[in-house]
DNA sequence: TAGCTTCCCCGAACCGGTTCGATGAAGTGA
DNA sequence: TCACTTCATCGAACCGGTTCGGGGAAGCTA
C-alpha cells in the first residue's frame, strides 16, 4: 500500500495525492474527495522512512537517559512519562536512548545515523560533553538540568541551590543546629552531576549563614544504602536532629535506620529534601518537602525542543523552577535531643 | 555526508561502499581498506531513514506501554530500563508508544507508518484488541502478560494465579485466618487486567482450600488510595490479621494506616503480596514478597522479539515466570487478634 | 592464443515519499 | 478571436541508501 497505489487507484498522479494529504498545494474539492475515499478503504498511511528521506525530518526526539545499571528513580520514571505524552500532543514519537558506559555509540546511532530530530538530555553534568559536544554541532538539544555556564543554551532545571537552601531555611526556623545532608552517590558526585553540586553547595552556604553544625554525606540510590547511610550520621554525630536529602531512593532506608536507632519522625528527628511529590506521600510519616514537578518540567522540555525545532533561529531560552517547600508531617520544632 | 560522497572520494562507485560496508559481495582488500580511510576521515554514518526505506527494517521495535494518566509503579520503570538495554546489545532502538486513551492513534503511527520492526506490549488484558489486531495483521509482538487465550502467541508473563496462592499460603502456615486481598484499582479490573484477575483468582481459590475467611478489594495505585483501602479493611473486619498486595504503588499507603490504627507489622499484622524486590525493600518492615523480576521479564521479551524477527517462521515462544517468595521481614506467626 | 572461470567493480533500478517546473484547460479582457 | 492569467494536475528529479545483472581484467587450461 504505497502512495503510488492510491494514485493509480483515484486516477491522479503521485503528486497529487501527496499535494491533497499535505495541502502545500491547491487541489480541486472533487479530486480531494476521491483521494480521500480512497485512502480511507484501503486505510493507507504514508510510510515514515519515505516521508523522513524526502523532507530530512523524522517527526522523532531522542531522549537521552541514563544507564539502567544505576538504579533509577521514581522521577525519572515521571520524566519520561511526561516527555512521551507531551511529545504525542506535537505529533513526535520519541526514542529511548541509554547514555551508559558507552554513549558515543547510542549519539552516533541518534545523530550519525538522523534517527531522530533533536534531543532532550537528563542527568545533565556540570561540565558536560554531551551537551558541548552537541551544541558544538548546532543539533538541536533541550537539557533537563543546566550546566556550570548554560548561557547561550536551552534548558529547564531546577534552583538546587535555592531548593536545599529553602530546606536548611525550614530546619533552622524549627531550632534545628545539628543537620546533615545525604547527597547523591559519591559516584555521580564526583561525576560533576548538577543537582548533586548545586544542592551541596545550596545546603552547606544556606547552613553557614543560619550557623548551623552540618555534616555532608553521599549515599547510594537505594534502601540499603540509605539506612547505612543514616548509621554513620548518627554515629557521627549522635546529637544529629535533622537531615536534608536530595537522594529519593534512598529515602526509605533513611527512615528504616531512623526507626531502628528508636528516632521518632517528626518528634526526635526532622526529614526533608527534594523529592517528587508522588514519592513523598509514600512514606510515613509524608516527607514534608520540596516536591520536584517532574511533569512539568518534562512537558517543558519538550515545549522548548518542538519550539527550537519549529524555528532554528529563536534565541535560546529556559525554564529555571523552584517549587515551594510542601508541608507535610517529616519535620517538626527540634527537641532536646534523643529520648534515651 | 552520504554515500556519494564517500564513494567519490574513494575514486569507486556507490554499490561498492555498500557492499564495503555490509559485506554482503566481496571487496578487495585494498578498495575496503580506501573506503574505510574516507568514512573514518569523515565520520560518516548512513542514514536510518534511507537504509531503512531501501530494505524494509527500521532496526526499532516500539514499546506500547500505559499512559501517565494512570500512575507508573516502579516495576514498569524496571520494565523500561531493562528493555532498552536488552535491545541495545541487538542493535535495536526502542520507541516509546503511549497505549492512551487514543491507543489506535499510536498504533497507527507504529505499524500503519512502519516505524517499527516489531513491538513489546506491556500491560495485558484477558481479552486484549490490540493483541488480537497485531496478531490478526501477524505483526511481530511479544506480550508481556498473557491473554485468556495465550495459545499460539509469543509472551512472557508471570504467573499471577500461583504467586498470589503462594502469598495465601505463606499466611496460613504462619496461623492466620482472615486475610484481605488488595488488587489493582478497579477500573483495571474492569478493564480486564490480566494480573488483576488472575491474582485475585489465585488468591481465592488458595484461601478456600485453606478454609480461610477474606475479603478482597480494589485500591487506588497510590499511597493515600491504600491508607484509605486499609481502613476500610479493619473497619470491615477488624480481625484481619494479614493482606495481600498486587499493587506496589498502594504499598507506602497500606503501611502507613497499619501505623495509624496502632497495629504493628509483623507481630499483629503480616503483609506480604507480590511486589518488585527493590520496592520491596524500601518499606519498613521490609516487604516479604514474590518479587518481580522486571528485569529479567523486560530481558526475555527482547531475546523473544529478536528472535521473532530474524525468523519469522519460527514457532510461537513465551516464558512463564514464577520467583519464589522473599522472605523478609513482614509477615510472622498471627498473634492473639489486635492490641487492644 | 582461443575459450572459460573467477574476481571485482560499475551502472541502473528500486524503496516510497516530496517538490519543482511545466502543461493544458478554462476563464478573462480587449 | 487572440493574448494572458489562473487553476488543477502531471512528470521527473531527488532524498540516500540496497541490490541485481552485467562486464572487464586477470588467471587458468588446452
Amino acid at each position: 500500500m504505497n502512495i503510488g497505489e492510491i494514485a493509480r487507484r483515484a486516477g491522479v498522479s503521485r503528486s497529487t495525492v501527496s499535494y491533497a494529504l499535505s495541502g502545500k498545494r491547491p487541489v480541486s474539492n472533487e479530486t480531494r474527495r476521491k483521494i480521500q475515499e480512497v485512502i480511507d478503504e484501503l486505510g493507507y498511511r504514508p510510510n515514515a522512512s519515505a516521508r523522513a528521506l524526502a523532507n530530512g525530518r523524522t517527526s522523532t526526539i531522542g531522549l537521552v537517559f541514563p544507564p539502567a545499571g544505576n538504579h533509577y528513580t521514581g522521577m525519572q520514571l515521571d520524566f519520561i512519562g511526561s516527555v512521551v505524552e507531551a511529545a504525542a500532543a506535537y505529533d513526535y514519537d520519541v526514542l529511548l536512548s541509554p547514555s551508559g558506559v558507552d554513549s558515543d555509540r547510542s549519539f552516533q546511532r541518534l545523530l550519525g545515523e538522523r534517527r531522530v530530530d533533536g534531543a532532550i538530555l537528563m542527568e545533565i553534568r556540570l561540565e558536560d560533553d554531551r551537551v558541548d559536544h552537541l551544541a558544538a554541532l548546532d543539533f538541536p538539544t533541550v537539557a533537563i538540568g543546566r550546566t556550570a555556564h548554560p548561557e547561550g543554551s536551552w534548558w529547564v532545571g531546577l534552583d538546587h541551590t535555592a531548593l536545599a537552601a529553602a530546606c536548611v531555611h525550614h530546619l533552622a526556623d524549627l531550632g534545628h543546629r545539628r543537620v546533615a545532608f545525604v547527597n547523591r552517590p559519591e559516584q555521580l558526585l564526583r561525576a560533576g552531576y548538577e543537582s548533586a553540586h548545586r544542592g551541596l553547595d545550596g545546603f552547606t552556604k544556606a547552613a553557614a549563614e543560619r550557623g548551623l553544625t552540618v555534616r555532608t554525606y553521599c549515599c547510594g540510590d537505594d534502601a540499603a544504602s540509605g539506612q547505612v547511610c543514616l548509621e554513620r550520621i548518627l554515629h557521627d554525630d549522635p546529637a544529629t536532629t535533622a537531615l536534608v536529602t536530595l537522594n529519593e531512593a534512598a529515602l526509605g532506608g533513611l527512615y528504616r535506620g531512623l526507626v531502628e536507632a528508636g528516632r521518632h519522625v517528626p518528634r526526635d528527628f526532622s526529614v526533608t529534601g527534594v523529592v517528587a511529590g508522588r514519592w513523598a506521600e509514600t512514606v510515613t510519616p509524608q516527607l514534608t518537602a520540596a516536591d520536584v514537578p517532574a511533569e512539568e518540567m518534562g512537558r517543558r522540555a519538550v515545549d522548548l525542543l518542538v519550539e527550537r525545532l519549529d524555528r532554528p533561529d529563536a534565541a535560546p531560552r529556559h525554564h529555571l523552577l523552584a517549587p515551594p517547600i510542601s508541608l507535610r508531617a517529616s519535620t517538626g520544632p527540634a527537641g532536646t535531643g534523643p529520648a534515651s
